[in-house]
DNA sequence: TATGAATGAGTATTCATTCAT
DNA sequence: GATGAATGAATACTCATTCAT
């Protein structure tokens, strides 16, 4: 596995038959990869797979590498879009802080829920492939900098001295335990042990406490 | 990459030269998996560093698979016992829970951390390898259930009506999000955002503030 | 040595350059088999042979026994259409039995004596390839068909009760000696005890022997 | 498969610990090479069978071709005492020279059937080891001397107008067509077409034929 | 531009043979 | 002698990438 650093150069035509074998080949990449990761799979799977030469397929991407990024930005751009536009929902609809963070918590974990076939693959790849882990951590903040800021627009329901710094621990903690439980890092298999109803209820429950508990006096 | 089911059968010698090999084999796949994951080096790598030939690896490990499932066996017995260790001291020696809390947190987290490069190959494995995944979980467990159990010494501190499953629930958090943190499941490589002095401190308030506060009544 | 079923999957181009080096192929691997038996061979051999890479091998040939399978079909077509055509000429010039058998004998040894090496291979690894051997038996029934049918256009004159049966047995073991002679089974190595004109001669004197004298009556 | 016509330098032990591990790798060895042919099987496989170490087959044999040499010797022995036996039984008991044909013709098959399974991986093997194919040689000669020895005892009866020629071409066609059909040669998998009573039947009538019809005046 | 045949470096594994104990 | 651990050359097969058509 390369892991180049170099930006990743794809062409993308826009002309009707071009464009249509184009999008054939990302397709037939992605479900490649979300069945087998993206290592287990040939650039002549994908292109039997989505009736594409292989010739093609190098004329649009520099090379195999290339072609997972420009999966992967494909990826992130469906994601981030119902991430942020669940986000904009609870934020319009929760009336207390706790409300909100119920709502956060069901809508980040039932999104990544939906996607985790498809981002699995790139975030096992993000610890050899430094371009996919850029381009993941990337799309990860703007996710987490509108989940903040809604939860910021309750800052008075907070009693952590810094409301700032609270609200991202709180949200980097809740990503961290859905993205394990749906084996994106994977430790021990998928199905890790425990439910997944416990889980966001508990996660919903220790972020509400945190926010909400004043810390103790040292 | 096989994903095998079958027990790994290793020939472990007990006598002085064999055994010095033997060991020499071992080491120099811990190191080479460090460095570039479990997949990035061959057995004649092994066999270069380590002063052995492919010949000796073979009359002791069935194939690749099996070495790497025994380097796993060796590393996680290291890290278990160290945490075991680190959670005996801290039960012995935290007055309450909340300092409890905090000397869980650190030592968990620091120790993780030690161990972080050598875990970190066998935790990404465990997404394509069931024989790995199921090892690794086992190991898991024992550390859960010890660090539930001297959390749970302070039943009588915590304000969740079900103390078993919140400590689990507590456990299961702080795992995930130093694990991520230590880029075992990655994400986005292993310099995330956010700083570890921070997310320690964090988990540490988040998980007290979840013990300890009762639930709102629905 | 894989002993599976499946049929070769055999990939041959039509056109004018990729044909050039099929062919190619295909008589290096028959060169080398002929020379060295079908095992003793690598396909780096063949590609080195015949100008092109492994790759280039794998792209027409599943595998090595698919590669040797195929150049078992090609030298049995060529076989076949020989043996066939000496028989119909044997046939149609034969006045009556004897001379008839005469012709065939002569001719099955002479073309089997200029196919020995290129068959031999085939002959011996029949014994632990299903395919080679199942092939081999298929081509050797048509023209022990053929054969059988030129002799039964003279049943009168043969005097076994049961001609059919007669002219089986009698082409088995023409073909027997033959190949035992040329080593296919070779036993004892290619050159045998006896001499070969002498063997031509007595085969077809005890064929047209048992053919013609009435059997003993009991 | 090395070819060396080296003579093989077996050092049988006489005593009788040593005498009887020698024992046991000539059996091992022996019933491995009946099972899987010459080929395949290790020297690892015979020490695990016979209860010997890999160092103890190197101190009695020079090499693997070695032992094959020295169990063939074995297997030959054998195969010679019961068919020089069966000629001397045959001899002595017909009256007449079809009457002791049809004896050696089936005391002949019926005795190489009896050791198909052990001979076959010598005669596949005798094709490319010539050690091999000179031991087999020398093995048939003896027997093929006694039985044309035997014929001769009536060489009244015999038409041909070259007795000794005769009665040696007889069994060398007896001695062929019986190994094809046993698979030593193979060519087509050991079941190969025609029923094995026939054959013995037509080898006896086609011999008798062959050695009492007059030849024809050419 | 598109094709897909050709390339060939790279890798896990086997096994006859050696040799230190 | 006996043992069996160690050796390492050898080999089938994969797949990203190139390039002639």
């Amino acid at each position: 596995m390369n892991v180049e650093t170099k930006i990743s150069a794809v062409r993308a035509p826009q002309q009707g038959r071009s464009r249509a074998s184009f999008e054939r080949m990302l397709i037939a990449a992605e479900e490649l990869m979300s069945e087998r990761g993206t290592d287990d799979f040939t650039l002549n799977d994908v292109g039997k797979r989505g009736k594409v030469s292989i010739g093609s397929i190098y004329c649009r991407f520099d090379s195999k590498d290339d072609l997972v990024r420009a999966v992967q930005t494909r990826v992130l751009e469906r994601v981030n879009a119902e991430q942020l536009a669940m986000v904009e929902r609870a934020r319009t609809e929760a009336s207390d802080l706790v409300v909100l963070v119920d709502r956060l918590v069901e809508g980040t974990a039932e999104s990544l829920r939906r996607f985790a076939d498809v981002m699995r693959p790139f975030m096992l790849r993000a610890s050899t492939d430094t371009v996919v882990a850029a381009q993941g951590k990337a799309r990860y903040v703007e996710i987490a900098d509108a989940v903040c800021a809604a939860l910021l627009e309750h800052t008075a329901e907070i009693a952590q001295p810094d409301a700032e710094r609270a609200v991202h621990s709180a949200y980097r903690i809740l990503y961290s335990s859905i993205a394990r439980y749906l084996g994106f890092g994977s430790t021990m298999g998928s199905a890790w042990d425990g439910d997944w109803q416990i889980l966001k209820e508990d996660l919903a429950r220790m972020i509400a406490a945190f926010l909400t508990m004043p810390p103790r006096i040292a």
